[in-house]
Parts: C-alpha cells; structure tokens; sequence
DNA sequence: CCTTGACTCTCCCCCTACGGGAAACGCTAT
DNA sequence: ATAGCGTTTCCCGTAGGGGGAGAGTCAAGG
C-alpha cells in the first residue's frame, strides 16, 4: 500500500491528476482512512491506471474511459467507439492541415507583399429568406449605379404599398457567369417578413442561401470594388473553392445622399469545395 | 447602426462572442447607450471582425489577435508570430497523426484477436537515482529465482548495516543483450537516499534514467513475465521504437511469503524513436 | 395609453483536465 | 517535542464562449 506521493512517483502520474481521478470514480483509491483521510493506494491498482493513461493518449475523454473500464462494453461498441474516434481525428487532421496551409499562405503573402492583404475572406452560412426582387436589364457600365438605384426603390416602394415588413439589408445579384460589357442581367432583392402578392415586376421567392458563401468586405466608395472582387476571388481559387452559384452584393450601409466613403458593401459568392 | 442581434445575423457572430470581445476589448461597439447599456455596432466595424476572425482561423488566440490588431505591427514581428504558429501547428499535426496510428492499430487488434490488448504499454520518464547494486552471473534457468533472492537480499542488509535508507522500489537489469540460456548477467540494485560507502560486491552509483521508458505491469506468478515480456516488446517494434539499453524489471508487489498470485512487476526498457 | 412579444442587459454557473496555492492537519525522525 | 515534509479540503484559474435567470427596453398593434 502506497500513499498518494509514492503512488504518483511510481506511476508516474501527478498526486492531482491522481485525487481527480478519485473525484471522478475513475480510480477510486484501495483504501481511505476514515480518520486522516489519507488515500492509499495498491501496485495492483497500476494496470488500471496504465489502462486510463493509454485510452488516454488515444484521445478519449476521462468519461468515456469511465465507462469503458466499468462497463466492460462489448467488442462491437468498442469497435464502435474506437471508429467514431477515428473519424474524428481524421476530421481533426484536416482541420489542422487546412490551418497549416492558411499560415504558409499568409507567410507567402507576406514574403512577397511585405505587408498583410487589405481583405479578409470569411467563410459564412447564407440563410435562405422570403425576398422580393426585380430583375432587369443594364445596356452599359454608365448605367449600373442609376439602374440599382431604380430598381431598389421600386422594390422598396412595392413592399411597403402592399404591407409588408423589410427583414433585413438589400442586396443584389448578377446573374451571368460571365462578365458581359453589355446587357448585363442583374437582380435587386429586399429581404421581407412575409409573403406578399407579387406583380409583373416584382416577384416574391424564398431565395436559398448557401453553406459556404465566401464574403468580403468594402469599404468605400464602389469605384474600388474590383479590388475587393479581384482579392475575393484569387482566395477562392488559391484555398482550393469553386464558384458554385451567382454573387451578391449586400449593401451595409449606404445613403444616398451620404458621401460615398462612408459606404459599406458585402461581396459574397456561394463556393463549394475543390 | 445596427444593435446587437442585428449585427450578429450580418455577421454570423454570436451575441455572446460579440459581447465577450467587448469584453476583452477586441471589438468596442461603435456606441453603448449610457441609460440602457444597448451596444450599438456600425457596419464600418465588420473589416475589423472579419480580420478577427481571419486570425482566428490562423489558431491565433484572442489575445494575439487583440495585440496584432491594435498595435499594428512590424513585419518582423508579424512573420515570427507567423513562422512560430506554423511551427506549433506542424507539432500539433505530427500529434493527431500518432494518434490517430495508435488508434488504427488497436482497431486492427480488435479485429484480429476480437478483444483488447491484456496488457497496456505506456511510455514514462525515468528519473537518475542513486543506488546500492550487487552483479551475479546465473547459469541457468533454474538459478533465476534464487539469485535474486539473495543478491537481492545481500544489496539491501548492506544498506541497512551501513545506516543507508531505501527510498524506492528494488529492481533489476539484465546486462546482456540477447538472451542467453547461460550465464546470463544481471543486476539487482536498491535506490538509497544518499551514497553510503561501497564494497567488493556492493557498489554504489548514480544510475541514469531515460526520457523514454516503454513499461507493462505484469500482475501475478513471474511464470508469466514472458507474456508480457512479448506484449511489450511487439509495441516497442510496432511504434516504431528500438532498445537503447538493459531491460529492468520493478518489484512493485513481492512478498517472499506471499501467494505468487498477488506479484506485480513492471518491465521496462529504454527506449528511442526509430 | 397600454400591452405584448421580441430584444437586450448583467450576473452566474458550466464545460476539460487538471495546476497553483492557502490553511489546517498528519507522519516520521531526530 | 519539534521540524520538516506530506496530505487533506477548498477555492480560483485556464479558452472561448454556451445556457439560463431575472430585470429592463424597444417597437408595433389595438
């Protein structure tokens, strides 16, 4: 019978990993005075402990190895057990390789910019939402700005003429996957509360969101976003993402009247991986 | 100006981690309401955010990316911080990869002996100690026991007599590298508290430890040490690890008078990574 | 003007697997 | 008897919030 120091030299575990053991039920000494309360434990307590410590560094938790000593589980769960684990490291893994790669890349940028990128990327879950939108048609680059502007009002007045609730921020879409010059086909869309009767030009849809939907921030007048949109997409395509879907333009904060260095827009496209 | 709940969904930050980087100064909301306490937050605060959670992503705690944030550092420092990160990472990386080899390979025990491992191989450090240790040569099979009796029995009256004090668990070395079925070397040392004088057959030494000790706990009669003796060596080679010195044997249970049942004995051999 | 429901505030406890330390008591050797 | 460790319980801390209680606020409808 040893006392609690030696058994913590011998087995080479801490005198307080050793009480938290007790604590938890998880190795219960072989005997406690009942006067001192001192714990005494047995060298025949040692395969159990050498047991916790090797479910240990297999990354179970102090619970499931409770329940894996005193249960005396059947093969199947343990097997059960043992290939949960596994995939979860496995998943672990890439997580730490993604994060490794996303360091090197920084370092990589930093090596040869000499400074760290003006864009953060995030990648963010889009929900879908009731929306009312209006499509249209710009001839030319002179016209985008008064066209948005247009054909947000119109959506905004409709939605308040017919009685329903704005539900969140405007945003647009563009819907061609490539970038014409010309005859662009564009969306303006304002989240609303509920459904609505739609028109001939404004139709109501549950817009659907994304799981991954890879976003950016500007801030500043729109003469700079072709930056904003150039980093976004060298990140799409440098972390190994797929354009899977038609970008958005989520207008933040935007006052017309307002000077345009206070604007601040969201660029998002929907990704998938690889 | 967007109040809490708002700028969570922009965002898709919780309420509770935007107000726990206020509390850590991460991110201030624009303004709080004196009276009620509202945090409000603009959107002209998002590029900040999203550089948080850019840094995040990095496995950056919030402390560093409170510090990177605020005091706009150097490149330098910037690259070390960097360059230190990849390095925890990659040690982190190799970690979850031994892991998750360890589990594999207990996936793959319980599907070929359809149970788990009888005896479980953990590595520990041995500490140097000082003892008092007598050599014999035994020249059989038979002779095992009873030499370590005596020379066991000769080590420790010698440290009695010249007023030593034990100070831990008695054990022995086997001197030779192969097994032999003769003459084989051994070793059976005491661990004393301080150095008492030597003798023709006692000698006293500081016997080094090792940082890697692969141990089993065998419990029960020594006549099945070999058992655990082969559990022990099969890990060693399975993991990827070599002897690098004499094998010991610690009698953490072992009364002369006792039932052989109630032994327990710890192997160990030093050990190195590949 | 009142109500109602949705938000928001602060404060407190919870999570893992212990580590650090305080105050009080126990053991053992001189 | 005392000195010097060893051991006990109790409490606080970790990183990054989550969950919930109880109280106060806001905005819209009646």
């Amino acid at each position: 019978m040893f006392k609690i120091g030696d058994f913590s030299r011998l087995s080479r575990v801490s005198v307080k990993a050793l009480r938290y053991y007790d604590e938890l039920g998880l190795l219960k000494p072989m005997m406690i005075d009942r006067w001192t309360g001192y714990r005494y434990y047995s060298a025949e307590q040692l395969p159990r402990l050498n047991r916790i410590l090797a479910f240990k560094e297999l990354g179970l938790s102090l619970e499931q190895i409770a329940q894996l000593l005193d249960e005396n589980p059947s093969v199947e769960y343990l097997r059960g057990m043992l290939r949960l684990k596994q995939a979860e490291l496995q998943q672990r893994l890439q997580a730490e390789q993604a994060r490794l790669a996303l360091v090197e890349a920084r370092l990589n940028y930093l090596e040869q910019e000499g400074t760290m990128p003006e864009y953060e990327v995030v990648l963010k879950e889009a929900p879908t939402q009731l929306v009312a939108v209006v499509r249209e048609t710009i001839p030319n680059w002179e016209q985008v700005h008064a066209t948005f502007n247009r054909i947000f009002d119109e959506a905004t007045s409709y939605v308040k003429e017919h009685g329903g609730q704005v539900n969140g921020l405007p945003f647009d879409r563009w819907l061609d996957l490539e970038m014409p010059e010309s005859n662009m086909h564009v969306e303006a869309a304002v989240p609303i509360q509920a459904a609505i009767p739609e028109s001939d030009r404004v139709k109501v849809v549950e817009m659907e969101g994304a799981t991954n939907m890879a976003s950016v921030i500007h801030h500043g007048s729109f003469d700079g976003l072709s930056n904003a949109y150039n980093a976004l997409l060298h990140w799409i395509d440098a972390n190994g993402y797929r354009v899977k879907g038609h970008n958005r333009e989520v207008y933040l904060q935007y006052e017309r009247t307002g000077a345009p260095v206070n604007n601040v827009t969201e660029l998002q496209f929907p990704v998938e991986k690889v």
